[in-house]
DNA sequence: TCTCCTTATTACTCCGACATATTACAGCGA
DNA sequence: TCGCTGTAATATGTCGGAGTAATAAGGAGA
């Protein structure tokens, strides 16, 4: 069988391969991916910059070339990087970048996010979720009226204070639109529901919660299940309106 | 330097390993990736699939297995499918897909598009681009307005008809999108974008450019260039209803 | 019937080498 | 001196194989 060991025995007291995040389901890729995001996102890799060579790059992460071009293949398809023979790993500009990404957006908030971009999002959210409050009012069926009624059961259960409440709050943002039976609308819900999940969990960390958000649900959710295209639309910008003033105070200080 | 040859000495008469579009700039892993992409998107493998172990279908491609690894993770980063040991990789369902990634985009009309699925992106074009225009009559500066006159001439001068014309149709809206100021928007450009480009070209592939879409193109611009933002969100909500209906009626036959 | 454990399968990670593309420079000619 | 062309250096790209770890499925026990 032969007693050549060539395989990974990175000695006995290396402790651990320095990805610092990496529980089960998680791969190593992937923690490299998450790590290699944030920091360009956060700016420590400013666009423009050029990466490290692979070799070096892997070696100073402790984990092999392969596992570290899986991560940049990862960064690639959201285009935040560009490889290139010869030139090496550069940072693209900030307007190549998949900003609506679910991973980017994660990789956004994970450190103090930029107030400007927040305000982009919540400028996105009163463009969509009116529209898509009317379609959901004009389309909507039993089954998305009754995920919608125990997502807003849930909300007021937990409170937004909890995860529970904020995941119950997602879900209710996720519900109408998925209420307009349109995919590429569907496909905002993952964007727009990690803006909402991350602008109330940051509203509350400045001051406990100013302020009920079930009444502004509730219109909203009245309106759609009554099939008023206008009231829905207008409950919504409503809400969004009022969001973005919450926030907004709380990020002032 | 030991002679002992162990590289990809792929035969001398094998021709090529099957990638059929390889050009130079067009990475191996990203061919296959574009393979995959174009197969899952046009149904060949369907939400629930489970693909062939990565050693067989390495093998199969006629590539190695870093490189279909690092196409999958590619397609893993843009929600398509997913990995897990023991279970192999299967394709996720539609609603996990990233619908907007231009990528994804342009492997849902490689093929024969889904005529819902058009009508759903001029469902969301409808919704965002109006508002565009209003924010971009609110906020365009000289440049914006320079960048979109051009677009406007180059289309002017070169028709749909024409790949140049139709992109610089792509640089006209991108320029409106790019004079709100607003990140989040800027890149549904991306999206957007690719759904005029395609549409347009699809439009002309049925009939023979139906209507001369530069007055309509016309008024947007006078709006926002006036300022006018009222204006200029109505002249954008009538371009775009103009450009499903002619879409519409050169889809139905 | 249910829970726990064992086992087999599959993806995951690592390694070292060769191939290819692209940049940069040097040499040459106008 | 300027511009072009061919060459060499370098970093990414691709390859094959070996070994590890995680998980789903099946079996043993309660």
């Amino acid at each position: 069988m032969g007693n050549a060991k060539v395989g990974n025995d990175k000695g006995a007291d290396e402790a651990k391969p320095a990805a610092s995040t990496r529980g089960p389901g998680r791969r190593l890729h992937g923690a490299v991916a998450h790590k290699l995001g944030t920091a360009i996102l956060s700016g420590k890799y400013a666009p423009g910059d050029t990466l490290s060579g692979e070799v070096a790059f892997a070696e100073e992460l402790e984990i092999s070339r392969s596992a570290y071009r899986e991560a940049v293949q990862v960064l690639t398809a959201k285009g935040l990087v560009e490889s290139r023979p010869k030139a090496g790993t550069r940072v693209l500009p900030r307007n190549r970048w998949n900003l609506l990404d679910p991973d980017v957006l994660a990789w956004a908030f994970a450190g103090e996010p930029d107030v400007e971009f927040i305000r982009n999002l919540f400028e996105l959210r009163s463009i969509v979720e009116p529209a898509a409050a009317r379609l959901a009012a004009e389309r909507r069926d039993k089954s998305d009226i009754k995920v919608m009624k125990e997502a807003l059961a849930a909300m007021r259960r937990h409170t937004v204070a909890t995860e529970a409440g904020r995941a119950a709050d997602r879900d209710f943002h996720n519900a109408i639109l998925r209420a307009t039976h349109n995919d590429a609308l569907m496909a905002l819900a993952a964007s727009i529901g990690a803006a909402v999940n991350w602008t109330t969990q940051f509203k509350q960390r400045a001051r406990a919660l100013p302020r009920n958000p079930i009444p502004d649900h509730v219109r909203v959710y009245d309106a759609i299940a009554a099939g008023d295209a206008d009231a829905a639309s207008d409950a919504m910008r409503a809400l969004v309106d009022l969001a973005l003033e919450d926030t907004r105070s709380s990020m002032q200080d």
